[in-house]
DNA sequence: GTCATCATGTAAGCCGTTACATGATTGC
DNA sequence: GCAATCATGTAACGGCTTACATGATGAC
């Protein structure tokens, strides 16, 4: 059902957790990765159309028409509310709108399905988890709670190697190497405070909400 | 002279900066790199030996034979000093070592030019940074100086971008993005604080090492 | 009338990883 | 004799960026 060989691809990820709360076209869909992801690199046309074709092919999404009074489409100019579906060409429905026609996306069961599918993929981890953190809301408590704390071990087994595999052979450490090194450990110390924040109000969350006591909490 | 299309080209940066220190062989340096960027994905032999390729093809590093007395090369099971030319298959030189015929490589002057051009690039600042801060060392404290204050000058900028940058079209914010943003900005913070120490130390030593007061300094 | 913005796509190319091919030596 | 480590390379493939191709519309 879902390609095995598309896993681990963060911009699928990243439409479909975009996908997940509004329909939308390509080209507002990049604007808003841009600014999700944002600093560490935007990502281009030339990949983000491609990945909604494989999307399409898969099923994840599907070209919509625009219409669903509450999925509203941004109309990148403001648009009042009746768009009706052929306004592509030369149509000028409500207060015009511009540019060639767009192809709007929505996000369908399967795809939701998915999403979760790569959130909860560990070995995406690494290079997807400030993503993930940014859509975790789509996770079920547990499977965050589980993300938080696989990435905190994570990162305490590199302050762990960061701290014992000092001056190894005939490596030459200088002092902006030092400073470096400090810096970097400094940042790792943060992030795991930050995590630790993070997996207690989630950890509270859980007593308050769902004190479930029997199975169902260790499934998969 | 430097082939432009080889510029920002991180791993010959890697590979240069360690070369500068000692001779090395590929496997020695696979790991030297590893323990140096180390974290951020170590690279592998798919890309290294290629790239010791290009760089004895522009003549940035040649093939050396491991026998100059000050410039040593680890053995990988340590070895005396006399390790003869040709001790590559069944010599057992010295105390053995063991394997195929290693290939030992040297920077030449070239090189040791190139790798400047390579730290003062300020196109590959981004991804390289951290790397550049590693091998620094080898630039003009002017230079050292600049690449420390451009970087500043790009961290400000992106702060200042996440903090405008609020609220736009139908962004939808949950608590999780929130707490992501605010810890990417206190991330940020807190390497301006720490490359505002590495800017004091640097301008400290030029105002006692080097009081030029003339051009000189202006050069490029 | 032409520039900027909106809008979608394709093709070429770069840079990197994984996997493969090869082979010697040391230690169990 | 077998696995692990040392050692060097090549080939296939993946995913992303750049550049190109196309085209409509509104603002100046």
């Amino acid at each position: 059902m879902y390609r095995i060989d598309m896993l681990s691809r963060v911009i699928d990820m990243a439409v479909l957790g975009l996908l997940q709360d509004q329909d939308l076209h390509g080209y507002e869909l990049r604007k808003r990765l841009t600014a999700l992801v944002g600093l560490r690199g935007a990502i281009s046309f030339g990949s983000l159309y491609p990945a909604l074709g494989r999307l399409e092919a898969t099923g994840a999404v599907k070209a919509v028409e625009a219409n669903d009074a509450d999925r509203a489409i941004p109309m990148t100019g403001s648009l009042s509310g009746e768009a009706s579906a052929f306004m592509a060409r030369r149509a000028t429905t409500g207060r015009g709108r511009a540019g060639r026609a767009r192809k709007v996306y929505g996000i369908t069961e399967h795809g939701r399905e998915l999403l979760v599918t790569l959130l909860e993929d560990p070995s995406s981890d690494d290079k997807a988890f400030p993503l993930k953190v940014a859509l975790c809301a789509a996770l079920a408590p547990p499977r965050r709670l589980e993300l938080f704390e696989r990435r905190r071990a994570g990162l305490t087994t590199q302050l762990a190697a960061a701290r014992t595999g000092k001056r190894r052979s005939g490596e030459r450490v200088d002092g902006y190497l030092r400073a470096l090194r400090e810096h970097d450990t400094q940042t790792i110390e943060h992030e795991i405070a930050w995590l630790d924040g993070l997996i207690d109000a989630e950890r509270e969350h859980l007593r308050a909400e769902g004190p479930v006591t029997s199975q169902e909490d260790t499934t998969e």
